[in-house]
Formats: C-alpha cells, structure tokens, sequence
DNA sequence: CCCTGATTCGC
DNA sequence: GCGAATCAGG
C-alpha cells in the first residue's frame, strides 16, 4: 500500500483530530502504526499538545444536528412473551419501529470506535454494539475497555444512563 | 500486558 | 521514502 495524496490527506486529517496511531492505521487498512508513525514525522506533523507519549486521545467533537429518524430493529419485548420458535417467528413479523435517535450534545468529545466484529473482541476491548444487529454494519466499538467495565470510557458512561436517556455515537 | 509516540536503520 | 524493530513511557 502506497501513500497516495488522499491516504495522506485523511492520515493528516486524522491525526489533526487526535486519533493515536494505531487507530489511524486501521482506519486507512493496509499500514501498521509504525508506518503510520513514521509517515508523520516524515511529513513534520509530530507534537501535537502533549510533547512525550500520552495514552489517551481521540478528539471528535460531535456534528449537533438535529435528531435523526432512524429504523431498528422490532422491539425485543414483542417476543419474551413467548418462548421458542413461536417467539422467532413474532420477532420477524414484527413491524421495524421507527423512533428518534438523539445525536451527542455538542462539546462532548466521541471517541471513533475501531468497529470490530465479535470474534475480534477480547477481554479488554470494549464492547458497546455500533449499528443494527440485523445488519451488515453491525459491529463493537472496540476500543480499549475500563478495568472493570466492559465498555470504553465513554460508552462506560452511556451504559450506565437510562436507556432513555442515552445518545448513540458512531 | 495493554497501550502510546519516538527513534533508528536496513532496505 | 518507507516501516519493522526497538525504545521509553503511561
């Protein structure tokens, strides 16, 4: 894989925004860290903020836009009523519902999830589902879990919000 | 052990 | 110029 103009704009892009250098390679695919590392002291981008090696990073301020309608899936509720394949058979006849999604209030920082599948996750790689089960796009966040927690830091503090309350990131 | 960026150096 | 190996650190 070679650094094309538009692979080098989105690494200087990325790396603007805070992303550490691991999740920049993965979100270019085709390169390690170590290259992107490399790639970003030869373009002279190094420091940024913190001199020396620092841990946390990711910096994306949130769009703030207005609500968006989106589907899911039926509710789950429709079928823990009935058990078996009764049950399935009601979860797929179940009409999609439509309801709002509220977006990340504006200055909250939203990490980019890794979005890894489910054979990719371990033990400390945070576990917060990003899209629709149901479908393609179905992935985890995948970023590096809390001690005790299965989830990053930031969907740590979603988890723990009434469902009502919680605001879905990427 | 997980991760981070920095540096070196053979290619 | 590139990036694996290595280093130093949280």
């Amino acid at each position: 894989m070679n650094w094309t103009d538009e692979r080098v704009e989105l690494l200087r892009k990325l790396w603007a925004e805070g992303l550490s250098a691991s999740q920049i390679a993965t979100q270019l695919g085709g390169v390690s860290r170590n290259a992107v590392i490399g790639k970003v002291h030869r373009l002279k981008l190094s420091g940024r903020g913190r001199a020396t090696a620092a841990q946390p990073r990711a910096k994306k301020v949130a769009p703030a836009a207005a609500p968006v309608k989106v589907q899911t899936r039926p509710a789950a509720r429709t079928i823990t009523a009935t058990v078996g394949a009764t049950a399935l058979a009601a979860q797929f006849d179940a009409e999609p519902v439509v309801h709002q999604v509220l977006r990340p209030i504006e200055d909250v920082v939203v990490p980019i999830s890794r979005n890894l599948s489910l054979i990719e996750l371990t033990e400390r790689t945070c576990k917060w589902p990003n899209g629709d089960p149901l479908h393609d796009d179905f992935s985890f966040c995948g970023n590096q879990s809390g001690e005790s927690s299965p989830y990053c830091g930031y969907h740590a503090k979603l988890a723990y919000q009434p469902a009502s309350e919680r605001r879905r990131a990427r």
